[in-house]
DNA sequence: AGTTAAACGAGACGGTACGTCTAGTCTTAAC
DNA sequence: GTTAAGACTAGACGTACCGTCTCGTTTAACT
């Protein structure tokens, strides 16, 4: 029998999302399992293998319910401000521990519609600022948004996950410059 | 007492890294085992323990020693069909199963000094032959290099790590066609 | 609170009976689980757990009131053959799957009580008729009724438990007369 | 593979065995757990599965080797003496709470095959007694002295195992009596 | 050539965590 | 307002590998 929704104990949930996160925290993804979650939350191994399949998804869970979403980024009339707070905010972002180990382990696993679910969100951002200007004339016509916005953040998430080189807000100032000639009428 | 370096069974080493790779192949680097690497290698584990602290350098001496080198890219008078030849390479590269394998897990194991060893080549001759363009002028002068090496690659890699989109050859060029347009004088 | 024996379903206590008996004759004590019961009886485990505090008590309510008890014996002028009858209709009870799972449970969970309730009347029936055969002087005047009728039927349940050979009728027969030498005058 | 048996560290094994026993009593066989017997002997579980395929054969290992063997009867002239010592001793092994719960315990899985290794000792010893009476006259000449000395045994493991009264040495005495009126020419 | 010390194959060992199972209790939706 | 259904806590199950630790057996360098 599939498990029932309807009566699922919310108590339990909670107590196993917050534990996930603090225990990701506390010691990272490798070594956390699923018998410390258990633990920690006060509540049976079944009841986490009830409704999660594996670690992944039960951290991206906890990550989604427990960590506040990225607000919208606020348009103003200087894009080269708007795209650079972007990306700090995207350093920021990456700094997180949680973030970082949750998202690194679900790359790791190959989850990528979770960790699209996590990253998506920038990318939408980036190109709604991206087109604002586009429709101004502040970009070239003819340039590719998508392309771009991708490669804004992609340089970010390279780094960030091979770990080639520090990720500093210096850093996301020269992207974003390299980018906004490539993008300049 | 450290182990002899010179008295090492020179038929276990290469038994030990071709069935390293082969389990890579075939089961992935999570599923591989070290139990598993010694009985098809036909190997104690401890023979395996004594030489290699971890999966993962085993593994990348694996992928060094039984893998062949990227060769150096030509360098002709057309920069940008330059660039793409290399770029193009770069994604036959990450299509390797093995080499994909490898290096996903030394990234996921924050080994960055054997990642980097594994993709630092191309960076290398990457800005080797932007500084060939810088000094004829091909490039501004202003122009970061480094920067635009790590950007060239880095949306390759992005790509690659987070699984967001299919690593084309179209994608390769789409992104020389960008960058370049920000390094033209 | 304690249960409300007034208010009792009585056709929930039936299917439960039922399907305890039924379980333990297809799958053994061991194996039989409250779950099971529950489920092929149509039934929540809670109201299983509200009247019944174990498996044991629960099969020994199944037994005593689906399975027909035994007969007074006959007394006839043969006291050797109407033990032997006797022995032999142990026998023939003890070779029942269900009587013999479910006293064998009870008889390893200790529940004298029970276990007592289910064997005792073949004692009774036994003594009875020794008391008959000792007051026509056919039985030795000092002859212990109670420990000649105990070991008659101790014969056969020691075998039985013990399984060390097989509970024959021609078994019974040589207890019969091994302890009627003892008994003649 | 199978085990080596060449091996296998005496330590770890006496310890296993060591701890099996005190558990046992302790806590009884139900209650006792593989988990347990490895943390209390400080092994590995694994270490108890490779060895023993379950809890009964590795008690019944641990009471073979740890509890002392019952001696031979010593044989005298008085023949009511000499079954009336055994059989008290027979009680007093019954009465040892690891003999009690291994034996029992293996009754109900029906181990049949390691019951009679434990229990057959006595009857043997029994027999052989009465034989010596048999062959000096002591002992009607068609008695079936086999069938006498389950008798015996089994008026005491039928109250053992049921425990319809206690086993007294008094009750021992009587078995004896009863049985011997029996025996004698 | 004989000695000897290290590496070797094998695999048992103490452990950790896995994912599954059953027991017995607690909760909830529906009749 | 009782009950079926079933989710819950708890914890043992037996398995898979971990990395360490002997065992005897090669093997190769130094007498």
């Amino acid at each position: 029998m599939p498990p029932d929704a309807a009566r699922r104990s919310d108590r339990s949930r909670r107590a196993i999302l917050v534990a996930a996160l603090e225990l990701v925290e506390a010691v990272g993804y490798a070594r956390l399992t699923i018998e410390a979650v258990a633990a920690r939350a006060g509540v049976g191994k079944q009841t986490i293998y009830r409704w999660w399949p594996a670690k992944g998804p039960l951290l991206f869970d906890a990550f989604i319910e427990l960590v506040p979403a990225v607000p919208d980024a606020v348009i103003t009339h200087d894009l080269v401000g708007d795209l650079v707070v972007e990306l700090r905010d995207a350093v920021v972002e990456l700094e997180d521990r949680r973030f970082d180990q949750v998202c690194r382990a679900l790359v790791h696993e190959g989850r990528t519609d979770l960790v699209t679910l996590l990253l998506m969100p920038r990318r939408v951002v980036l190109e709604e600022r991206l087109r604002v200007a586009h429709r101004i004339g502040e970009v070239r016509a003819d340039a590719d948004l998508e392309a771009a916005a991708e490669l804004l953040l992609g340089a970010l998430y390279q780094r960030w996950l091979l770990r080639s080189a520090p990720l500093t807000r210096e850093y996301a100032d020269s992207v974003v410059g390299l980018v906004m000639r490539a993008l300049r009428p």
